[in-house]
DNA sequence: GGACGATGCATGGATTTCCATAAGTTGCGG
DNA sequence: CCGCAACTTATGGAAATCCATGCATCGTCC
């Protein structure tokens, strides 16, 4: 098992609940940070590193469920659930809306670690996910606009002859254009490019489809 | 909206609870099929259309979740649980399952009709990808094992001579097994073939890379 | 044995891509 | 005004791909 470098956060208004998983997870040699709300959470500063994010229903604030919504947008930890007085619904629409595990106190303590390493886990992965994605974003916005203008074209599989007419400019220039945006997207062929594409979500505008060559 | 060309599958041990909401999903003008327990439900003749399956979890034979497991393996219609004695527990594992909602009763009317319409849907759509999926898989079939082995090179982005070289065939060879897959995969150009084999978690097993061409 | 499919190789030409070199315009900011 | 970045075009040769035609071997099935 690989060291166990992250941090566990832990959203609960009650103060004894608080010690008490701190406690717990020291014992486990787990690093944690506690907070009274939800308010608290969202201002401090985290540190970047994996984590994972347990949650109390009853919040003085706002409600847990809420802050899942709220947070949904950007990147945040994985959410382990943990509340006094958990019904259906509200479990049903956290594991809904991506949470790792709804428990209720008094939980099991195994229950809780593994939650918490599935989280931890997510984590992980999800966090090189958005590294990945995100040099390849950056190096998408290093490109100028008119390669922008051929990347799709490209990976939709169009001759350069096709697309420069589609641009209406030179087939020379568009493999230029064509030319640059592999160097700046680190793709070693066009089949990489095709890939990168994909994983920014770049639609296949124009295809080449010309005879219905079925098997 | 399109005509609910659709069927809801009941699944229930309770007689007076399959008849209640055969009556109300009659009443709105959807086809509904009863069943008394999971082993009736699993050995039945269910028509192949858009579906979804109401569920309870307490069933003579077996549980409602470990129905939910069995038919996972397979192409099943998605499940709404909708149950008397339901725990959170219980609620937590369907949805990881993937299941649409996890109801009690007496639940609400809407809510229920609600779920039903995001079942059948997400089965639309699952059927669409399912008939995709299933077209490429059978042209996939379709290959030779020599062209099986061509084409994840192929995809790799590597030269002809170089797939050649990995095979130890000469280039011509080659050329021609990579045009037969491109023919037998019905793809348009080689970006095509590169989205085809990834809709078919084709690995990447070569790539050409050589000089680190950062930005 | 013969038909058939899979695999293999070759030649040759048309098309396309890859690459380097050279050079022009436009527009913006220092 | 000058530099710079973006966009544009042209020429020319090397490399790769696309395509067709022809042919040989091997194993299987009828």
């Amino acid at each position: 098992m690989t060291t166990g470098n992250y941090i566990v956060f832990i959203v609960d208004d009650d103060a004894r609940v608080r010690e008490a998983l701190g406690e717990l997870l020291a014992a486990h040699g787990i690093k944690a940070r506690v907070f009274a709300s939800a308010g608290e959470y969202i201002t401090a500063e985290k540190p970047d590193m994996p984590a994972c994010l347990i949650l109390d229903v009853e919040l003085p604030d706002i409600n847990g469920l809420d802050l899942q919504g709220q947070i949904a947008e950007g990147d945040h930890p994985p959410i382990v659930f943990l509340t006094g007085h958990g019904d259906i619904p509200s479990s049903v629409r956290a594991i809904k809306h991506g949470a790792v595990d709804f428990l209720t106190k008094p939980c099991d303590v195994d229950a809780l670690l593994a939650a918490i390493g599935v989280a931890v886990a997510r984590d992980k992965e999800g966090r090189l996910q958005r590294a990945e994605l995100g040099v390849l974003k950056e190096r998408y916005h290093g490109l100028t606009p008119r390669e922008r203008e051929v990347l799709p074209l490209v990976v939709s599989g169009l001759l350069n002859k096709q697309a420069a007419a589609e641009l209406g400019i030179s087939e020379v220039t568009l493999q230029i254009h064509r030319r640059n945006v592999m160097h700046k997207m680190a793709a070693a062929s066009l089949a990489d490019l095709v890939r990168i594409a994909g994983q920014l979500d770049i639609p296949v505008t124009h295809s080449r489809m010309q005879a219905g060559g079925d098997l």
